[in-house]
DNA sequence: TTTCGTGCAAAACCTTTGCAAAGTG
DNA sequence: CACTTTGCAAAGGTTTTGCACGAAA
């Protein structure tokens, strides 16, 4: 219960039975991937997340085709840092947050906030569905300022 | 004044004196990139940006260089519509807008509203500096739902 | 004239795809 | 057993880089 940097082994098995629900199989790369998003909550990159799992892990290939099949069904989220690779983190659910990228050290600091929410009510009104966003912010942290 | 669609002559001139005041030349593709990203405020990728510029144009490499420079000192801005392509338009200084982009049809249409400020100045305080954001809604339009 | 931009060609890079074999429910 | 996932290898597509030449201030 309100772990701020994990997600819960139960939020981990829901991801599971999300992805058995939505006709997917559960696998060990996919447990491995989403035991280290869970638990260090990145996000990461397809490569990073290989080199994490590791000698016991499997091909880069599956890497990318399992964070692209999670992502479609909303078990992970895609980040764009702005550097030509695409990072992936666990989607909590409704709880989402953002992400400060410092454009010289490429540190990552969290945001526990959102403020989305008004623009994608607003798209629904326009008639938009399966609404998501992405938001991130970009700056010189002050280590590097 | 206040065109909602285009940028301004003025504008346009300000992105061209801007370019020479950080040490830039103003060349012929520049201006025929800069006229048409004021004109049409696409977001266009290099690639479409290129074609746009047509017979009297210059080499994608040039757009793909000249883009990245004039993002650097704020001329322009890029958007990642997460399909592996980036996209530019226009940065019209204070007065940002953002887009509801149709995960079927590609289509693309602009919010005249920010709600990112809140955040900006949340890492300001945070001791960020030269802080930007990029926020992009993604939804299944209503001709594609 | 000094510095920056351009063209051409080639490279780098991340990501996707095809197909047969293996695994999951 | 039907269907999904994986590995391997190769392709795809976008963006970047090197270098000599040309252009801007």
């Amino acid at each position: 219960m309100s772990d701020h940097c994990c997600a819960s082994e139960g939020a981990i098995a829901g991801a599971l039975e999300k992805i058995r629900a939505n006709g997917g199989r559960v696998t060990e790369p996919r447990r491995a991937m989403l035991a280290i998003l869970g638990k260090e909550h990145g996000p990461f990159s397809a490569e990073e997340l290989h080199k994490k799992i590791g000698g016991a892990g499997c091909d880069v290939v599956t890497v990318y085709r399992s964070l692209q099949a999670m992502e479609e069904i909303g078990v992970v989220r895609r980040c764009d840092f702005g550097d030509g690779t695409y990072r992936y983190e666990f989607n909590d659910g409704e709880h989402h947050h953002h992400h400060i990228i410092c454009r010289v050290c490429r540190s990552v600091e969290t945001l526990d906030v959102c403020v989305a929410d008004g623009l994608e009510r607003m798209a629904r009104q326009k008639g938009y569905q399966k609404v998501t966003h992405t938001l991130e912010i970009f700056g010189v942290c002050p280590k590097c300022a």
